[in-house]
DNA sequence: GGTTGAAATGAACGCGCGTTCAGTTATTCA
DNA sequence: TGAATAACTGAACGCGCGTTCATTTCAACC
């Protein structure tokens, strides 16, 4: 008897969270059943829980996971000298990476609320960061007096629901191409801060 | 045996849907057992029914009834000859009307995936017409070389997601004021179109 | 080719779910 | 005062939930 993941897990454990993601997604963390997951994978309910101690773990696992690699590919991705330079880098990167994982982006704000509490924690913090990330190009620019903005945190939460709202709308085969959306959304974020 | 609501429906009804509302509000529709509301309100599960066919309708309901009453609540504040001024008019209405109703605004978003098909079509169909207001008066500022948009479905969509996001951090006893936060968005709105 | 051990099964656990309904209580009004 | 009826209770229904675990399957290795 199997109580700890093996050699398989390498590419089992990953088709597990991927089927858990595409039915989080779906329907809610709340409405889907470990049942469903397991069938999503081909298996049976008990088999999952050689990949995970429990259901709870699976969300926050795909929670934290995305918000790391967010924070990391930011790092790798930053540039650009100026404040509007940074802007601009920030924004694209933003829709891009975003347009890329809809489920989970959509995830990571919408079952915040099932996650418990020390989670929830860990998660913010995470989210936090993040936010603070374009706050700072917002005071730097705005300080400098390249930005004419009231209130850079204000300024941050309301860029930040602008872009990610894409996610609820934005489909692979649409209207328009992910270019276009693009340059679209980053002329408005320059229009927003007065640059 | 009582099988249909009576006069004390006038009081009861409504607090049973202002429970559902703070309770689906808090730990979403499906986290949120008929028993959990019930006693929110004081009685034992069963006497739900006496208000509500069933959970779904329960649900339902509060959706349709704030879109309802947001569409009437425009038609009643809409104002502005020039496309400037009905935007303004526009911003400083969503604003206030949903700083008003954080939880109402909430549901009505994250609660989509749990309505039943039906259901659904009539949300969407509501939340359509709203955006459309906002979409006519973008093109109409875009038509008369007032408003400077590349695309106005992307803008319309843009706006109001910046907006509603609000609605995520937007405390009552937070550090800024509803009126500074409607000036401070409605220049974010201005600039955003070219205004 | 027999042994090992990881992978997965499938039945079971107690529990809470949405919903129903016969019965009880409280109010209204003739 | 007593009949009518609205409001509500509380027990019950079948069901699916998250999780556990003894058992079975089967590929890998000596």
């Amino acid at each position: 008897m199997a109580r700890k993941i093996g050699s398989y897990a390498q590419t089992t454990g990953p088709q597990v969270k991927a089927a858990a993601l595409k039915l989080f997604a779906q329907s809610g963390y709340a409405a889907v059943s470990m049942r469903q997951i397991a069938s999503e994978v081909g298996m049976q309910a008990g088999a999952l829980y050689l990949y995970t101690p429990d259901k709870q773990t699976l969300l926050f696992d795909l929670m934290r996971e995305h918000m790391e690699d967010l924070l990391a590919a930011w790092e790798a991705a930053k540039q650009g000298a100026s404040p509007q330079e940074r802007l601009e880098a920030f924004t694209r990167f933003h829709i891009r990476y975003h347009l890329d994982r809809t489920d989970l982006v959509f995830i990571a704000y919408m079952e915040l609320r099932n996650l418990e509490p020390d989670n929830f924690a860990v998660i913010q913090s995470l989210r936090a960061r993040y936010e603070q990330e374009l706050e700072r190009i917002l005071r730097d620019g705005n300080s400098g007096g390249l930005f004419k903005i009231a209130d850079a945190r204000l300024s941050t939460m309301a860029i930040i629901a602008m872009l990610t709202g894409m996610t609820s709308w934005y489909r692979e085969d649409g209207r328009l191409s992910r270019d276009r959306i693009e340059r679209i959304y980053w002329n408005m974020v320059r229009r927003t801060v007065g640059a």
